[in-house]
DNA sequence: AACTCTGTTTCTCTATTTGCAACAACAGCA
DNA sequence: TGCTGTTGTTGCAAATAGAGAAACAGAGTT
């Protein structure tokens, strides 16, 4: 079996931001002798999982992995049950909606609902960016407890990405109590410049946070007055949503959804509800 | 190297339908030891390829895979280009754009840009389908000759769908010169009731078909006339992305009347040699 | 045309996988 | 509750399949 965990020690280098890699990159960065990473290779390469530039000879992640890969979202119920509310909110807002989760260390977008408006592709689907620079990842570094936080930041520094990204503990300590008790974060240009985002908790059964919905905005059209419709309709989406998931209630944006049994129908009508402050 | 071999046969089991498999029902399929299989997941587990529900024991596609077949479609230029382009297609059409590739004998959705429109979600983005029932297959079939079609259908037989599937190959012979005339392909409950499609080809280096864009429609929704304006959108869109990926021309869908896109023409700048040296 | 850098293949030795079967966990059933 | 037929996970000696160095092949460069 040891055979496969380096070849999975090998794959695990394709998902990072390097788009191809040559043998002997591979070889040195695992620490494994050239004729066996070759091989290795040769039998991904067979199997479609990884391709083979034939000029260059350098391997790139391969059609085969994509193919997997969509499974996973596909059999996914979040995703699931995600779709038609994302598509709600893209649609009324005209910005994309992201559904993005914690794998490990780090958030991951496991799907995105593209608005009308471009904007760098940068945080598709299958991105992941780091949890204290986003707003999806506050969401859900919100949900560690004082100890497990501690712990986060222990394993994963909080590196600065742009000029106004949160990098000490206790700015972002801070941060993450107004996100609990406000139900909602916004980050402008902390892991993309220009780019803004907003998101907010989904819960699932014991109403744990479970995924962060949210929105890009490209920040020269981030208004704050229409930020708050914004983050009513996230939590609108994020209520039903978690409902789906089985959480018993949802404690965020001022709606009408008093009971857990009443569904969240008709929760169409745009009204100017007040976020907490 | 026989280990990655079989490994890699496993998971190919799980780009399947099924959503999850047990270790039996792996052992079966591939005439495998119980234990041997059982060992190879644990591996798999533990990297996080896969997942195995603690109750069912059963296993299924895990998030690590989701995240290496992520990056296929990040490192894709053709799905880069398109993205805009699609993006462009779902907001004027408000119905949702695909961008199909040929993967072996599959139709594979590569991307998709979701429109306002909610519809059943089994076309979404990683789905394969059979070539024959669907508007993009059809498109891709179409640069098939004779004897790689004839190939091609021996390896595929032409099962029935949906009651209006293809499935005789005189019939295909001539849908597939039909599309290759008019430069589209619109098919309507082939592979799916209820669900219309559009696809026009999309054209590489050397002028060969490399991807099919489409679009999704409800069936109720679709409309002669507007099936039209469809099509010019799409392939206004084509035509860009193939020019883009290095064709040297887009021989459908003239350009006459107005062009939707011409403020991207009369945005093009003369990006010249600076100060001469 | 020789050089160099990279990837692939060859060949022997031994570490690794193999496969049977026992073991453990669990669901169904009387 | 206890029995029984599943299903998934581990021990252990035999044997196969992988490890590693170095030779080989190919492409780009000077």
């Amino acid at each position: 079996m040891k055979t496969l965990a380096t070849a999975l020690d090998i794959l695990g280098l394709f998902a990072s931001d390097k788009e191809s890699l040559s043998v002997g990159e591979i070889a040195t960065a695992t620490r494994l002798a050239k004729s066996k990473v070759s091989r290795l290779l040769a039998i991904y390469r067979a199997y479609g999982i990884l391709e083979q530039d034939p000029v260059s000879r350098r391997y790139k992640v391969g059609i085969r992995a994509f193919e997997l890969g969509s499974v996973f979202a596909k059999n996914d119920p979040l995703a699931h049950d995600a779709l038609p509310i994302m598509r709600r909110i893209a649609d009324t807002s005209g910005h994309s909606a992201t559904l993005s989760i914690m794998a490990g260390d780090v958030v991951l977008h496991l799907m995105a609902v593209e608005g009308p408006l471009y904007i760098d592709g940068r945080w598709r689907v299958g991105n992941r960016l780091a949890p204290h620079a986003t707003s999806a990842g506050k969401v859900l570094l919100a949900s560690l407890s004082p100890t497990e936080l501690a712990s986060f930041v222990s394993r994963n520094p909080l590196t600065r990405i742009t000029a106004s990204t949160v990098t000490s503990m206790p700015r972002l300590r801070a941060q993450l109590e107004q996100v609990r008790a406000a139900g909602f974060s916004i980050t402008r240009g902390e892991s993309a410049p220009g780019l803004a985002a907003i998101a907010v908790p989904v819960l699932g059964r014991g109403d744990r946070i479970v995924a962060a919905l949210g929105m890009v905005v490209p920040d020269h059209l981030f208004d704050e007055d229409e930020s708050l419709s914004w983050i009513a309709k996230l939590h609108d989406g994020a209520r039903t949503l978690s409902m789906k998931r089985g959480a018993s209630a949802y404690p965020y944006g001022g709606m009408r959804g008093r009971s857990p049994h009443a569904s969240a129908r008709g929760a169409q009508q745009r009204g100017r509800s007040r976020a907490p402050a």
